[in-house]
DNA sequence: TTGTACGCGTTATCAA
DNA sequence: TTGATAACGCGTACAA
């Protein structure tokens, strides 16, 4: 056993960056730089330092690091469900772009809730991540001040703002509300009810497109718009098709807010002998997994989250880097996906 | 500005322990007693600490906490997939257990690849988490050591083994699947295929299940199975339903691995007119979200996942503290529903 | 019960 | 280009 045997020391006995050091014949200094790739370091060196490390199956210590630079190499990820495949797939891609770069992704779920989030960012901050990612513009006042205080770049997904300074990415939940509305007013329906669950920003936001464009076409009615608090599932689809019906035999039309809400709807129908689209139409949101095996095959909005993902996950490296983005708000739009069911 | 002020630093200007220790006018060591609740500390002391801390809004660095204790308060968490529910209504679990206990829940996608989990377990454990939870049993040997030589209390999820020594948490897969091919056989089926996805170790050990129990009433034919290595999706089950009755349309019953297929399964049945369960009985895997809405309704296994989640947080609490555990291995069970497609 | 001394592994800073 | 020194903020070990 040599003097340097780190066995039994709390590290477990792995080797610190001393040993690297003392392993190529250089100070630690100049093996972290060489290790890092910063500052001017002799390309032998770098070659015998990088030996060393290997050799010694060298980890850095994140802790140390993080201790000793103030910011760990930790992105932040805030979504408010992971039960929704929208922001699965949205991490997906922010991980597919952060991890590369030697960023870790943390993933708060705050479950669409503001004491959550609240905590969340409280925890994560205190981390002293090198980023956040962080959906929505919805939050309470502590959250809003948590972030800006801190100083950790930070880039809102899902919606857009055009608050200048605000980097964001995301789309128009107004504006795919309207398409949606005109679609099918555009095939002739005039009693077109919108039904929602979970109702958070995103989704009254939807809400407002419905109603703008049915007030311009002079043919809104307050009552056929059917909110529940509830979370969004294939379930309360089902359920909640029933409600409407019950009180609107009349409607000729549904846009639910979410694809869960408008397959257990679809499936509703099939139990209830109602004929989709002839009898009532039926459109969806998002674009989820199995919407385009339903039947009828479901019309619904598609919307680009992975792309989302990356881009505000490529725009955050730009900030963590200290450069400036081109642009602060990117729009990554939506598209209208017409199949059977409207 | 006082001497202390502390404006300008690295740490972004946030109070240290120290900080609280003079505002509380007792030593950092003691103030680091108090906040945590080790130690004897008189309670007028803690009262005064903990005022102070209250007072700067105090929050403990993690980093130098790990760097001193060489322990960070997280727990590693492996799952295969966030796009099948079930692992993210075991994450749920798990938070809900973990996250009062101060720990933070660290997420890991291995996308089922063996590769990817080893890069996971060679970032986390650099961390020194408390504590690991990691899927199945199934990794390489690198992974394996990685998690032997950490010393990392660790419990596995979702399947069980008798090794000793071993902690998990799961059920037989074996079993529930024996459970699903008995219940078709009972339902006087004679030609029964398996159609599966994904093909990771849980999915072939249900494979084994339904194997042994047609060997065993003398019904196993091979060729009545029907395994894709592809992604488990709707889309997948409705393309393999027209792919196993291409070859076998004398089959009379089908065990998806999965509720996933087997819900676009009976999507593609309803568009192909073929009455289920009269004329093809359907089984599913893990009851998903929706599969109780579907036409006809889906028969499945109903596994326990949430119940994995919370005792094998619990278990690994005991075992971060040090303790012993009554029972190593832990069979959360499984429970066949029957519904209206088999 | 409280406090002192020190080290955890790394990077920033400044000097050489 | 390289290295010595001094933190970073906290907990362990031991002394009082």
């Amino acid at each position: 056993m040599s003097s340097n045997d780190r066995a039994g020391r709390a590290g477990g006995g792995r080797h610190t960056l001393q040993d690297v050091a003392a392993m190529a014949g250089v100070s630690p200094m100049t093996a972290s730089r060489a290790l890092r790739g910063v500052g001017r370091v002799d390309p032998a060196l770098v070659e015998r330092v990088r030996a060393a490390a290997a050799a010694l199956h060298y980890v850095p210590d994140p802790a140390a690091r993080a201790l000793a630079s103030a910011r760990s190499a930790s992105v932040a990820v805030l979504v408010p469900s992971l039960a929704n495949t929208v922001f699965v797939d949205l991490l997906e891609a922010v991980h597919e772009v952060l991890a590369p770069e030697g960023y870790q992704v943390l993933i708060g779920n705050t479950h669409y809730s503001r004491d959550e989030e609240e905590q969340l960012l409280r925890n994560y901050l205190a981390h002293r991540p090198s980023g956040m990612l962080v959906t929505g513009f919805e939050r309470n006042e502590a959250a809003r001040r948590l972030i800006e205080a801190s100083g950790v770049p930070c880039v809102y997904l899902m919606e857009l703002t055009s608050a200048p300074g605000v980097h964001c990415v995301g789309l128009s939940q107004l504006a795919a509300g309207q398409a949606v509305t005109e679609h099918l007013l555009a095939r002739g329906r005039r009693r077109i009810g919108f039904v929602a669950a979970q109702l958070d920003a995103r989704t009254m936001q939807r809400a407002e497109g419905y109603r703008r464009t049915l007030q311009g076409a002079g043919r809104y009615d307050p009552a056929l718009e059917l909110l529940s608090p509830a979370r969004s599932s294939i379930r309360l689809g089902a359920t909640l098709l029933k409600d409407f019906l019950a009180r609107h035999p009349d409607a000729d039309a549904i846009f639910f807010c979410n694809d869960d809400l408008a397959q257990g709807a679809l499936l509703e129908a099939l139990r209830l002998g109602i004929r989709i689209p002839e009898q009532l139409m039926v459109a969806g949101f998002n674009d989820l997994e199995g919407s385009d095996c339903f039947v009828p095959r479901l019309t619904t909005v598609r919307t680009p989250r992975a792309e989302i993902g990356r881009c505000a996950a490529t725009m955050l490296l730009q900030l963590m880097r200290g450069g400036r983005v081109a642009q602060s708000a990117v729009d990554v739009g939506f598209e209208l996906v017409v199949r059977e069911s409207a």
